[in-house]
DNA sequence: TCAAAAATGTACATCTATGTCAATTTTAAG
DNA sequence: CTTAAAATTGACATAGATGTACATTTTTGA
């Protein structure tokens, strides 16, 4: 009993292995080399464990890379979707919400969501994934945009404009510093959805990203 | 000397092999399944040809990748860059030649462009040329938006937006058909440039795209 | 038609990866 | 302290990939 919630809380229990600790392996490596990267000789030379060791955890290696699957799904889509429902007076403040996306690590795992959009490239079940969540995330912002006033096409436009900003953002895997992106938000939420943000919007926001112009 | 010419036209000149010939089945394997998938062994199979007849054409391995690379900055950013000199009156005109790019596969590769910044995330190299092509491709575009007259910050903002639409839109891997592509159109140029297109402009977009509405 | 060049193929040595099996070691619980 | 469960390991069998050396075949051009 005492045991498990160790483990949820990230506490060793004498073992050095785990399906967590291989699981976590397997994710570092999906950053840093694609899905062809996770193997599990590599892993467990970096982990200072019998490579065997592995299948007292885990079937074999699709199983891992189902976990891998596993975790995306409960990490990225959910965070952003809550974003989209989170409170807003205006258009324009609706964005700020979302943008925090872009800059919170925690609400959205930007390189996380780059590995596995490579890794659907080449495999059929993972691009079904993909697939889905985009759905699922395009359908909550064209909502967004709708409940402010707009028709369902220019709501689907701006919608897929602010998702697909988000995914290419990604995908340029850029790594500017935190004033240099925040210089362009106020731009970014006027193109988004047609309306500056007032200075007290912009406030709010910078306050929860603990940022001073 | 007539062969050369017959090589560049696509002629075989008796052998079964060629540099081309392997160049282009690394190229539909890259595509198919990453540069993981891009391997000396399975190329042979696919080609009916022998693994080490590929080391005549090649020293190695890596060679063949970078002669990938090679091929993929000459195809992609030239005609990107060119699209955004194209004549235009207005800036709605402006960015329906951008948007060109999107609809012809002979003006910009999307799958290959998706395969080579997956790589790019296990390769320095590889990242290094994509943040290159990257910078040349929105300097171009930024380059546009202030020809029309917009100040620097929001032009840079502008060439963000359209520019990572484009890249968001490669990264989801969609395959919609024209129609519904093409009813976005009008709703995409509003957003980048604050501007819809006239009827006449979107009349002459259609028709180059062979498009009747 | 005949030699040289171009391309292909076979054999070999090596390396990395997968997964199974039968020990063996370590830990936790009584 | 002991024992059963949990975790770890080394040995084995297999498979796919790389690259080199050398022999062989095919093509081209004089």
């Amino acid at each position: 009993m005492e045991k498990q919630i160790e483990n949820i809380t990230g506490q060793n229990s004498g073992w050095r292995g785990s399906s967590d600790v291989w699981l976590r392996a397997a994710y570092d490596a999906l950053l840093e080399t694609g899905v062809d990267g996770v193997k599990i000789q590599p892993l467990a030379k970096r982990l200072g464990l019998s490579r065997t060791s592995f299948y007292w955890f885990f079937k074999d290696r699709k199983e891992l890379l189902d976990a891998l699957i596993t975790l995306w799904r409960r990490k990225n889509t959910g965070n952003l979707i809550k974003q989209t429902n989170a409170y807003a007076e205006t258009i324009s403040e609706a964005m700020l919400n979302v943008i925090d996306c872009w800059l919170m690590p925690d609400l959205f795992d930007a390189k996380f969501e780059f590995a596995v959009r490579s890794w659907s490239a080449q495999s059929p079940a993972v691009l079904a994934e993909i697939e889905r969540a985009d759905q699922q995330r395009l359908d909550a912002l064209t909502c967004l945009f709708q409940r402010f006033g707009l028709d369902s096409t220019m709501a689907d436009v701006r919608a897929r404009t602010i998702y697909m900003v988000q995914i290419g953002y990604i995908s340029m895997q850029s790594n500017e510093d935190l004033a240099t992106r925040m210089a362009r938000i106020p731009g970014y939420v006027e193109t988004f959805c047609g309306q500056a943000p007032t200075q007290n919007e912009l406030n709010r926001f910078y306050a929860r990203h603990k940022f001073t112009p």
